[in-house]
DNA sequence: AAAATAGTGTCTTTCAGACAGTATTTG
DNA sequence: CAAATACTGTCTGAAAGACACTATTTT
C-alpha cells in the first residue's frame, strides 16, 4: 500500500516526519477497586462465621486529600496498557499476581483531580482469601482493608413533561479497625423520549480522596449485576469451599438473604464437587467443592 | 482542613506551587459506535421490509490509514469529559443531539495508533431513524452507513493442566453502497484456578482503521446482552413503531428470530399502547406503540 | 378467494420461590 | 438429647418455548 496523502507523502514517510502537537494531554491513572472476603469474627465456634466484603484502601500520606483513603493506583505509562498497570498496582500493593481483573469505566470529570488534568481508567479486582494472605510485604505503610456496605437509602421519581428523572441515593459505608468513612452516592436516571442518562454524583463523604466513592459504588453494582449471571463470584472463593460458605458470599455481594435449595440448584452447574469434607466444625461436617474448570 | 504534609504546606499552598511534572502523558481520543436501524429495500410493497442495523464510519482523508474507514471520534479537550466529547462528536458529524450514549471501553493498547500514544474511551450511541434524516450537514463528506452483521465463525477449547483456554471467532461484515468491509475478531477466554481473563484480538482486517473492529465487535456484544435484560433497543425506535418492527429489531441485533407470542408477552411492559394504527400497509394494519415513560 | 400481516390461546417445559422434612456431627 | 449445620423433596406459580388458531385488510 503506498496511498499518498495530501502533502505527497506515504504513509511510511508520514509517520517518520508525525511530530506530536503540542496541545494539552492528559494524565491517565489505573485504579483499582480490589474487593475480598473474609470471615468476622464469630460468637461461639459452634456457629458459623459471617463473611465480609472487603475493599483495599490506602491513607494518601501527600496532598491532596491529605489523609484521606484512596484506591490503590498509580498513573499509566507509555510502555503499558490501563490494564498492565492495574495488574502492575495489584503487584506492588498485595503481591497477588494471577487474578480476575475487569475493567469498570474511565472517569473523565474536570476538576476530578485538583493538581492537574487527570482522567483515571477504573479496574475491578478479585482476589481470595487464601491469596490475601501474601499482603503483609506492601510498601504503602497505610494501608487497609475496609468492610463495605452498600444500601439504597432513599428513592425518588419526579415528572418532567415528557419523561422523568429517577432518583437513588446509596449509602457507602467503609469500616476497617480504626477508621470508619461513610459517603452517599446519587443515581440520577433521566429518562427523554429518545435517551436515558444515568449520571452519579458523590452527594456527601467523609474520609474518601478523589471520586473514589463514585468508583467503589460502581464497582459494587458491577459485581451485583455479574454475580446474578456469571461465576464471577466464585473468584472470591478459595480453592475449595462449601456451599454455605458459596451462598454466604453471594448474600454479602447482594445485601439479601438467599433460599438455600433455590441457590444450591442455581449453582450446581459453577462448581464441581470434592471427597473432601470440614471436619471439627462442631456439627455435620459440609462437602468440600471446587471452581467448575470445564465447560 | 489544614493539614500540613511533610514540607508543611497546607492543601491550598500545595496546589498554588503545583507543577505538572514533564513526564509522558497519552492523548485520549472518545470514538464511537453510532448504531441505528433501518429499512431495507422491499421485494414487494405488500411484504414488510427487512431492518437492518447499522453503523456510521467516516472515510479517512490523511494517514495514518489514509483511505481506510473509522468510527467517527476525535480527541477530548481539557475542559470536557470524555462523554462531553463523545456528544460533541455525534453532535458534529450526525447533528443528533438526545441520544442514547454509553461508555464502552477504553482501549490502551501499545503501538494502537502508530502516530504516538493515544488512549481510545469508545462509546455506543443509539439513534432512531427519525432522527437520521438529519445527517445531512456534515462535515466529513466521507461518511457512510455501514450494514453491520457480527457472527460466531469458530469456537475451540483447548485444556491447559489446570484450566482451558476458549477461542472464539467472529466475523464483522460492514457492508455499505460501495464498500464491503471484513474483519475477523478473536475472543480468547483464558479460565485458570483464580482468574479468569478475556482478550480481544483482530485476526484479519480489511478495510478498518486503528482496533476499530475490536470496537464495534464489543459493541455489538454489549447491545446484545443488554437487548435482554432492559428496554435499550427502544432507542433504536422512531416515536411511534409496530411491535412487529420491534421485533425485527431484536432480530437483527440478537442475529436470531423469535416467537411472536412469546416476544409480545416480553415486550408487554416496555411499551405504552396507542389508538394509531398503520395504514394503506397492504394488509391488515397494526397497532402502534411508544416507548412505555413510566415505571 | 388469495396474499399478507396482526394478534391470541393454550399446552408444555423450565426454573425460581417457599417451606418442610430428613441427615449428620459435636458437646 | 440438644445444638448446630448439611442436605433433599416437593408443591406452587411465573415465565419462556412451541405451535396452532383466529382476525383483518388489500388486491
Amino acid at each position: 500500500m503506498d496511498l499518498l496523502d495530501r502533502d505527497g507523502l506515504t504513509e511510511r514517510e508520514f509517520l517518520e516526519r508525525y511530530q506530536p502537537g503540542d496541545y494539552e494531554r492528559p494524565s491517565v491513572a489505573a485504579d483499582m477497586v480490589i474487593f475480598t472476603v473474609t470471615d468476622a469474627e464469630a460468637d461461639s465456634y459452634r456457629k458459623l462465621p459471617e463473611k465480609e466484603l472487603r475493599v483495599l484502601l490506602i491513607r494518601r500520606g501527600g496532598h491532596p486529600f491529605l489523609g484521606k483513603w484512596a484506591l490503590p493506583g498509580g498513573f499509566v505509562r507509555p510502555d503499558e496498557t490501563t490494564e498492565q498497570a492495574a495488574a502492575r498496582e495489584l503487584r506492588e500493593e498485595t503481591g497477588v499476581e494471577d487474578v480476575y481483573l475487569e475493567q469498570l469505566y474511565t472517569f473523565s470529570d474536570v476538576g476530578r483531580d485538583p493538581r492537574t488534568w487527570v482522567m483515571s481508567c477504573s479496574y475491578m479486582a478479585l482476589i481470595n482469601s487464601d491469596q490475601v494472605k501474601l499482603q503483609a510485604g506492601d510498601d504503602a505503610a497505610d494501608a487497609a482493608w475496609f468492610k463495605v456496605t452498600y444500601r439504597l437509602m432513599r428513592e425518588s421519581k419526579e415528572l418532567t413533561g415528557d419523561g422523568y428523572i429517577k432518583t437513588l441515593q446509596y449509602e457507602l459505608k467503609l469500616i476497617s479497625e480504626d477508621a470508619e468513612l461513610t459517603a452517599v452516592v446519587e443515581k440520577t436516571i433521566t429518562v427523554k423520549p429518545s435517551s436515558t442518562a444515568t449520571a452519579y454524583a458523590v452527594v456527601s463523604n467523609d474520609g474518601l480522596a478523589f471520586d473514589h466513592a463514585k468508583m467503589i459504588a460502581l464497582a459494587i453494582e458491577r459485581l451485583r449485576g455479574k454475580v446474578n449471571y456469571t461465576d464471577i463470584a466464585l473468584h472470591l472463593m478459595p480453592g475449595l469451599f462449601t456451599l454455605t460458605e458459596l451462598q454466604q458470599v453471594y448474600e454479602v455481594i447482594l445485601d439479601k438473604e438467599l433460599l438455600k435449595a433455590a441457590f444450591r440448584r442455581k449453582v450446581a452447574d459453577l462448581v464441581t464437587e470434592t471427597d473432601h469434607y470440614t471436619e471439627n466444625a462442631g456439627h455435620r461436617p459440609s462437602r468440600l467443592f471446587r471452581r467448575k474448570m470445564e465447560e
